[in-house]
DNA sequence: CATAAAGTCTACTAGTACTATAGACTTTAT
DNA sequence: ATAAAGTCTATAGTACTAGTAGACTTTATG
């Protein structure tokens, strides 16, 4: 149950990115280098995962002098599953009560395995926090993450 | 976010070991080969996995002629949040919201860290459900698995 | 147009964790 | 005495993780 510092990584600078840039215009762009530096990770490592992410679509970049990342769509319309996904699989414990990578678990009666049936709650408890929370709702404001009411 | 095979097996083992017996008396006492058989696991690799879990306290056995293994309190005692960080440790997807193996992520400001607000929103999403779902739940009714109301 | 600053892409590597397998040993019932 | 069971430790192949390295492309600008 654990995320990787590949998707940690990824979940830090695409926050960073998100963060309302210190001048007016939105969509803030940054470069490796200064993620790396704020965030304390090796540069090339970074590279690699932020490369990913842009050709998975959630990124675009600028080459060249003055160049640098931002992202592809606003922040309130990018949850953190999406990235978890890209950089980490599957949100479920276990393959068979994956929506994006079913595969089944050779149990004799998967309609009634107990275990699946637990594990497939926790998989839908991860993913409603992971694909109800944007990076905007981040962003702005740290304690009201959760949209749905109750689930806190 | 995944469960090992480790795990699997093992809470697997131990869901096989709450099953009410076919003869009466409760505490079900089953060998390595038999829930091997079963489940379809290495016996040699499950051995490994029972054995580690007799050491952590929660099986007892029966050596010699006639042995095996047996859960060392009440199917309604034991949680698969017992068993899960027994074999595969923390539950938190980082360390730096783990309730057990807590570890600084090296945020400047842990208290306001987006990321660590929502990964310890999962981290108590997963600990809520196998912590208040005992092997007594998962063998007596595979539907009405959790206990909390409302979260379905 | 030369240069430097940026992203792109592929390959490689050390370490670790996962998933077992092997085999010698101990205990117990019969 | 024997066979059926659990106990314990070591080892090994594979995959994944977390990086490192380096050559290449694109772009602004002096």
């Amino acid at each position: 149950m654990r995320l990787s510092k590949r998707g940690e990584y990824g979940l830090r600078a695409m926050i960073a990115l998100a963060e309302p840039s210190s001048r007016s215009d939105s969509p803030a762009m940054l470069q490796i280098k200064e993620i790396s530096r704020r965030e304390q990770i090796s540069s090339k490592f970074l590279e690699q995962i932020l490369l990913t992410l842009k050709n998975a679509g959630m990124l675009h970049s600028k080459m060249g002098v003055g160049g640098g990342y931002y992202l592809a769509r606003p922040a309130s319309e990018i949850t953190l599953g999406q990235i978890f996904r890209v950089l980490d699989g599957a949100v479920a414990p276990i393959k068979c009560v994956s929506q994006m990578a079913y595969e089944s678990c050779g149990c004799p009666e998967e309609e009634t395995c107990g275990l699946r049936l637990v594990m497939g709650d926790v998989r839908n408890a991860i993913a409603d926090i992971l694909d109800n929370t944007s990076l905007a709702d981040v962003t702005t404001r740290q304690g009201t993450l959760r949209k749905k009411p109750g689930i806190n």
